[in-house]
DNA sequence: TAAGTATTAATAGTAATACTATTATTTTTG
DNA sequence: CAAAAATAATAGTATTACTATTAATACTTA
């Protein structure tokens, strides 16, 4: 597994940035330190001016990279949710039983990323926190229907429907598969940052995970009698 | 109910304003127009400048009743969690079927809001619409850890709390309460944004509503045999 | 290898943001 | 009516989020 997300070029939507960022030196070094750039300090206080001191670059180098820091941080979601959607695929790929692939891939989406592909720029670990604290800025905006529109968020719809499909497998009688999936995805998300800041709104913790408490839900509302 | 609420003063933790926009009638209008700014322009636009334009007042005086937006987006948030606490208490009440009583409680975190007490100043409608797209910009910051301990996030919690305590009276046995009340909680804001921008990311539509969905989701997993 | 072409760095500058401080004016209230 | 409180006006600062221009460096190919 390692040595095939060796090297993996997730394929990021070439709107999102003004020049490839994996086509240089400068833009790798772009994309690895603003990761712990925005790990450390949060996006909010994130500027390309503080991302320059920190690779020892200029702001307007940066700035033939990307746009602004919502483009970058559209960047690094999409290439996040692209990196996530490999394993799903990777990992569920032979699984021929319906319940057992889904079961595997709500561990994929739900699950704390714990490893680093050392060998690469991206450090995964902090990524998967930056999307936890920051993924949903990058859609709340005003300017969400365009950016749809033009294909910004298209890699993390594709995997929300992979999962709704895998969903569908299962039971296709249910009636809400995609609403379901669509939970799972950002519910995840949310579980993961209530038991880090607000406790007593999970029962997620040390014991019980994200993963635990979803694969229960979602089999729950499938091939349930309640239902039909 | 409509004359109820005429009267009702949601008590907001008064670290989150310096002066009580309350108890003056610029306050009031702050409070007013910045429902009206805010949903116009988005929480991102919106500065104190654009506002004191807007209400033809200066950019200092709005200064004296909040340190800055962030906080003006806590005042208004709180204060709706805090309006539907008071619909949720008062109309669950009286019933005394736990089913029911839940049913109905998820009706009111999920529902769109349609009426707007044209009494008061707060636009009931447009801060339900910024809720849905504002709300986790007012805790996905680095200093939640400070401001949940300070007590800015209460109303929320006792609200995701008081379904937590229905979803135990339908069903003690389950494993997940408190994951599942933040999970619908949040869960009807994201279902909602999604219907109204990305709907290939959900199957609710005119039809089929978030209570809906939500309602069928939470009655799936309590008095489940396959949770036993 | 010289010349041309990209790429990056350095510098400077702008409009807007997010405030703070001071003083003047108006309103409230005792 | 006088004092106190609230608000408005003005000015100012540091930072942000850029754009534009020019200089330096590296890379490429005739």
């Amino acid at each position: 597994m390692k040595y095939i997300l060796q090297d993996l070029k997730v394929n990021i939507n070439n709107n999102i940035y003004l020049k490839d960022p994996e086509s240089s030196t400068l833009g790798k070094k772009i994309v690895e330190f603003s990761i712990l750039l925005i790990d450390e300090i949060g996006f909010d206080s994130f500027t390309f001016k503080k991302l320059g001191v920190k690779i020892g670059s200029n702001e307007s180098s940066i700035y033939r990279y990307f746009e602004n820091k919502h483009k970058l941080l559209l960047y690094l979601t999409s290439w996040y949710w692209g990196w996530l959607e490999y394993q799903l695929v990777f990992t569920t790929n032979s699984i021929s039983d319906a319940k057992e692939k889904l079961t595997k891939a709500i561990e994929i989406i739900t699950r704390t990323t714990k490893e680093d592909s050392s060998f690469s720029h991206i450090n995964e670990i902090l990524l998967n926190k930056i999307v936890i604290n920051e993924y949903s800025k990058s859609y709340l905006t005003k300017e969400v229907d365009s950016e749809n529109k033009d294909g910004y968020f298209s890699i993390y719809k594709r995997l929300v429907n992979r999962i709704k499909d895998m969903i569908k497998e299962v039971d296709g009688d249910y009636k809400y598969p995609t609403s379901l999936a669509s939970t799972v995805t950002e519910g995840a998300l949310h579980q993961h940052f209530l038991k880090d800041h607000f406790s007593s709104l999970t029962d997620c913790d040390e014991k019980i995970t994200p993963t635990t408490y979803f694969i229960n839900l979602v089999f729950n509302s499938l091939n349930n009698q309640k239902n039909d």
